[in-house]
DNA sequence: CGCTCCTAACTAACTGGTTGGTTACAAAAC
DNA sequence: GTTTTGTAACCAACCAGTTAGTTAGGAGCG
């Protein structure tokens, strides 16, 4: 038998990942997390406090992943559109997790991190309009809201297409 | 003592309502929900089976009354995003308990009255479309799916208004 | 290298409170 | 007096969290 702190945390939360995705917080069982995990169950709390100490990590860790994953590209925002729909295709985990926290602790409490990339994401996008690489019609924040509610449009409806996301996002930025 | 049938079910519904919005199926409590009725959990169980019997019994009743209240008119888009937004913002249970329901039954397993009313708006968008009232370079299932998922921006950005609502539809159905 | 000792990592079993659901009984209504 | 509506007490299963005890494996030492 192997004896690896970091190795269990990181089982622990792989586990952890795909039980809250699927079942929320109030949903998830914390037996069924260590059992998948193949860990004791003891662990988690040695390691992560509570259950909702292991959902904030396992929230965590997606969010900081996806923002990693997916750059804004203020210049090209329709594609920017595509690639954040491109990686819920792949990563649906992460917008799940969002959902459930959302839903169980109201709309206070974002993530540290998203809220850093929020403020990252605006500048960007007034930088832009400033070049005139974008249209002014709407604010920067309006834009930001929109380009990324638009690119969870597939969760939302299923015959929604990627090419929908960003033919949608196009027609948003067209002058007028 | 007063007895009465139907106004005990209407009790329990209410009071399931708000349970059911607030915590989902998994995190609802039936006790919880009996005591704010006034009336015993037994009752529940007589009248609704099982704790997912009620849920879906006031999912249906709150779906109902949505589409209800708020028909399409697909001649005027914008507003009726406007319009579906303001019902979001007075009864915002329904929308919290369709998001529950999704993340625990999945993207089946939609109302029936949902998918009839679907039915129902593509056709009426097609007609305009026909008459020449709306665009066509959006397909009518496009069309919907767009403006009910922008009607809930405000759900998904914190900075969204109604304006905002209002003038991205608008500016979706300008032409190209 | 072989041995002991120590500690961090781990485990199995348990606990106390909670939960969805049931049942035996009471009383209102007709 | 019979049927419908309601109640209080109950139950077995479940669940988050704890604890007392076990073991792997490295450090110190000869």
């Amino acid at each position: 038998m192997v004896r690896d702190k970091e190795e269990t945390k990181r089982k622990l939360l792989a586990a952890a990942v795909q039980e809250f995705a699927e079942h929320g917080i109030a949903g998830a069982r914390v037996d069924r997390i260590a059992k998948n995990a193949g860990a004791n169950k003891a662990m988690i709390y040695a390691y992560f406090c509570s259950k909702e100490g292991l959902f904030d990590e396992v929230l965590k860790q997606q969010v900081d992943a996806a923002i990693e994953a997916v750059p804004i590209t203020a210049d090209d925002l329709a594609g920017y559109a595509g690639r954040l729909f491109d990686r819920y295709v792949e990563h649906p985990e992460v917008l799940r997790l969002a959902a459930w926290h959302r839903l169980e602790n109201g709309f206070d409490a974002i993530p540290e991190a998203e809220a850093k990339a929020y403020v990252h994401k605006v500048a960007a996008i007034a930088e832009a309009q400033e070049k005139g690489e974008l249209p002014q019609h709407f604010d920067p924040e309006e834009l930001l809201s929109l380009v990324v509610h638009l690119s969870i449009l597939g969760f939302s409806s299923p015959v929604a297409s990627r090419d929908l996301v960003v033919r949608s996002v196009d027609q948003l930025l067209r002058s007028r």
